[in-house]
DNA sequence: GTCAATAGGGATAAATTTGTCCCTATCTGA
DNA sequence: TCAGATAGGGACAAATTTATCCCTATTGAC
């Protein structure tokens, strides 16, 4: 595990939304769970961009943060089953209201994100 | 300048979102901007949680993907104004409603935050 | 009998982001 | 005359995040 040597800072609303949906895959991890995709292989298959391990470390992390929770099923092969709690519930308006954004603005949006690469 | 090895994937909306807002200082840029910090040296008092050099590498950053412009004064000392583009104006309900909820939870994910570090 | 699927952790490497320090130039005020 | 404010870039170091690879264990399908 890794340790952080700074800690954070934790002065308004944005502080604290940063440390918990700062992550590159959380936001689509909670918005893929809030669709019905709840189990790990699902949401790997989901995002296939993101390494198994990334998401195994950003959901422990949603986790911990109490935004999902999960239920471990006692069978082999292995089932679990993540939900979301009513925190992580609470985030969703806002995630949806940003994936909007993101669609609305979708061509400019690509333009200039390739533009800034491509000098 | 840092060159970037892998291409972003952007399929969706997030993506895009990620590829603009993905920076740790940009909502707050975004934010303050918009509330009338205009010059970087405010912007950096307003931020002294971050170098003055990172503000700088957002900024250009966000100037790229078109979300804020800046006018140059010339002038010595130089003065520089930044302002949100329509683009920009467009993010500020959705940041507006990130830092909302952030501040309703505010006690909640303090401590889980917290405890989350301290093991 | 071997392979894929299942969930997830450890060790380590690579990519990326953020921070530090120094340099440009000019004017104002002590 | 020297410090400080102003805006910002280069070189480099440190922190952090993300990816790669390997290992655990069991069941069912081929």
């Amino acid at each position: 595990m890794y340790e952080r040597k700074t800690l954070p800072e934790l002065n308004c609303g944005l502080d604290l939304i940063g440390e918990v949906l700062y992550g590159k895959w959380k936001m689509r991890l909670l918005w893929f769970i809030h669709e019905g995709f709840q189990r790990p292989s699902e949401l790997q298959r989901k995002i296939p961009g993101a390494s198994r391990r990334v998401l195994n470390v950003q959901l422990k992390e949603l986790e911990s943060h109490e935004l999902v929770g999960k239920v471990i099923y006692p069978v082999v092969p292995p089932k679990v089953d993540y939900y979301l709690t009513d925190l992580g519930q609470s985030l969703i308006p806002i995630i949806g209201a940003i994936g909007q954004w993101g669609d609305q603005h979708d061509q400019r949006l690509r333009t200039l994100i390739l533009k800034s690469i491509h000098p």
